[in-house]
DNA sequence: CAGTGGTCTAGACCACCGG
DNA sequence: CGGTGGTCTAGACCACTGT
C-alpha cells in the first residue's frame, strides 16, 4: 500500500494526503457519516504537521467529500454530495462526465465583425477589429445535443484552423497548449427559448420546440476574457446540473 | 479609520482582515488587476502572522475578489467576477439579489403520501409516512415568476403552519429558527418544459408556453436532506445565473 | 473534564518570476 | 539576484461538544 506520504514526491504532502483519504472514501473503507481520525491522530499516523493535515481536509471539504462539526469531528459526506458537478467544463468534458461520446459537426469557422453584444462580452474596446467565430453542432453518442456558437478575441497571429479543431476536438486543449490560456472561471446564464426554423432543422426538431439557451463568458488565469459561448441545447435531450453551496 | 485588527473582536483576525481588504476593493481604493501589498508587507502593516494573512487572502480568492500569480503577486479581480451568484439561495433571497420585491400566494399546504420520485429525493425508506407539501405562486414585484412545490420529510411534531409561513415568508428562516436546520448544500437540475393548462392559468400565460423547470434537493449542515423543491419559472421572466470555477 | 475542530504565531525552505 | 506566493513545522490557546 502506498499509503504513506513521500516528502520527495513532486506532489505537495497535503495533496498526497488528500488523495489517500479520497481513495479510502471512494473505496468504501470510510463510510458516509462515519468520522475520520482526528487531526491529532492523523498527525501521528502520517508524520506531518497539523497545518498540513488541515490543508488536506480543507481541500476535501471544499470538494464535498468531508464535512466538519466543531467540537465533534470530521465526517464523510454521503455519496450523493460527492459528485463534482457545476464545475467549469467544456462541452467535451461535460459529455464524457455523462457517459456519452462527444462529437461535433463544424458548420463554419472564420473571422467576423462582432455584434455589439458579443464585443461587450469579450470586453473589447469599441471599434475593435474582427473576432474568431466558430459554429458547431454538438453531438452526444452521435445525436445532436445542441448548437454552439463561440467567439474569441484573438489577435491576427493567434488563430485556430478548422484542421486543428477537427483533429484535437476540444478548443480548451488548443487554448491551453498553443496559447497557454487556462480557463479558470466563468459566468453563465440559462434561459428558455423556442427554436427558429434554421435552428430546428440543424437540431432535427420541429420549429418552435423549446430550447435551453446557455450563454457563458469564460475567464483565464489572468482574469481576462477568453471566450463567449452560446449553446442552444435540445430541450428534450439536455438537463443542466449544478451544485450549490453556502 | 477602523482599519486595524482588534485581537479582542469577536470576529477572527483573518476574517477582520478579509473585511478590510474587501471594503477597499469595493471602495475602489484597490483597482482591478492592481496588486495588493505582498504577504510579508501585510504581515507588518496589520501585525498578524503570515498564516493569518494567507487565510484572509484564501477567503477572498474563493469569493472571487482576488487572484494570485505565483512568483508575481496577488491582484484584484475585475468587478464582473465579484458577484456572488450561484450560491445556495432561497427564492426570497434570489429575488432580493435581483432587486425585486419577493412575494407569494400560498395555494395549498398539507400532508400527503409522497410520489415515489419525491420519496427517493427525500431519502426516506420505502413505506414511510406522509410528507409536508407546500404549493405556492412566487412573485417578483407582485408579478408571477414561478410555481413552486416543496416537500419536507418532517415528523409529525415538527410542522409548519400556513400562518407561520405567511408571517415569516421564508421557509429557510423557519427551518433555521424552529428546527435548527441550516441549508448548506444543494444539488439542482434545470430543464425546459411546456406549461400545462393548469400551470398556464396559475402563471397567467398561454398553455404550451416554455418554462424553466428547476428541481433542487437541499442538504443540512449534517448532510441530511432537508427539502425537495420544484420550481416552474416563466420562461419570459426568469434567467438563471451561475458562476463556475475549476 | 478530555477530546474535537478553529485560530494564531514565528520561523523555515521551496518554486517561480522579474531584472 | 531579491521578491513573490506555496508549502511546512512545532508549538500554543480558544470555542465547542460530549460524559
Amino acid at each position: 500500500m502506498p499509503e504513506i506520504i513521500d516528502p520527495n514526491d513532486f506532489l505537495p504532502r497535503y495533496h498526497q494526503l488528500a488523495n489517500i483519504l479520497r481513495e479510502q472514501i471512494s473505496n468504501g473503507k470510510l463510510e458516509a457519516h462515519q468520522p475520520i481520525p482526528s487531526e491529532r491522530q492523523l498527525e501521528m499516523i502520517y508524520s506531518v504537521s497539523r497545518t498540513t493535515i488541515r490543508q488536506a481536509i480543507d481541500l476535501l471539504v471544499r470538494q464535498g467529500f468531508l464535512y466538519r462539526e466543531h467540537g465533534r469531528g470530521t465526517y464523510v459526506s454521503p455519496q450523493k454530495l460527492q459528485k463534482g458537478i457545476s464545475e467549469l467544463t467544456s462541452f467535451t468534458e461535460d459529455m464524457k462526465q455523462r457517459g456519452l461520446v462527444p462529437g461535433q459537426k463544424i458548420l463554419e469557422i472564420g473571422y467576423i465583425q462582432p455584434p455589439e453584444k458579443v464585443r461587450q462580452h469579450l470586453e473589447l474596446p469599441e471599434g475593435s477589429g474582427q473576432v474568431l467565430r466558430i459554429e458547431r453542432i454538438r453531438l452526444g453518442d452521435g445525436v445532436p445535443m445542441g448548437l454552439q456558437t463561440s467567439f474569441y478575441g484573438l489577435t491576427g497571429e493567434q488563430t485556430i484552423t478548422q484542421e486543428e479543431l477537427e483533429e484535437v476536438g476540444s478548443i480548451y486543449r488548443i487554448l491551453q497548449e498553443k496559447f497557454h490560456l487556462i480557463p479558470t472561471e466563468a459566468d453563465e446564464t440559462l434561459e428558455v427559448t423556442l427554436a427558429t426554423p434554421r435552428e430546428a432543422s440543424l437540431l432535427q426538431i420541429e420549429p418552435g420546440s423549446p430550447l435551453l439557451l446557455s450563454e457563458r463568458t469564460t475567464y483565464s488565469q489572468y482574469r481576462r476574457v477568453i471566450e463567449f459561448v452560446k449553446i442552444l441545447y435540445r430541450g428534450d435531450r439536455y438537463r443542466y446540473l449544478a451544485k450549490l453551496t453556502r
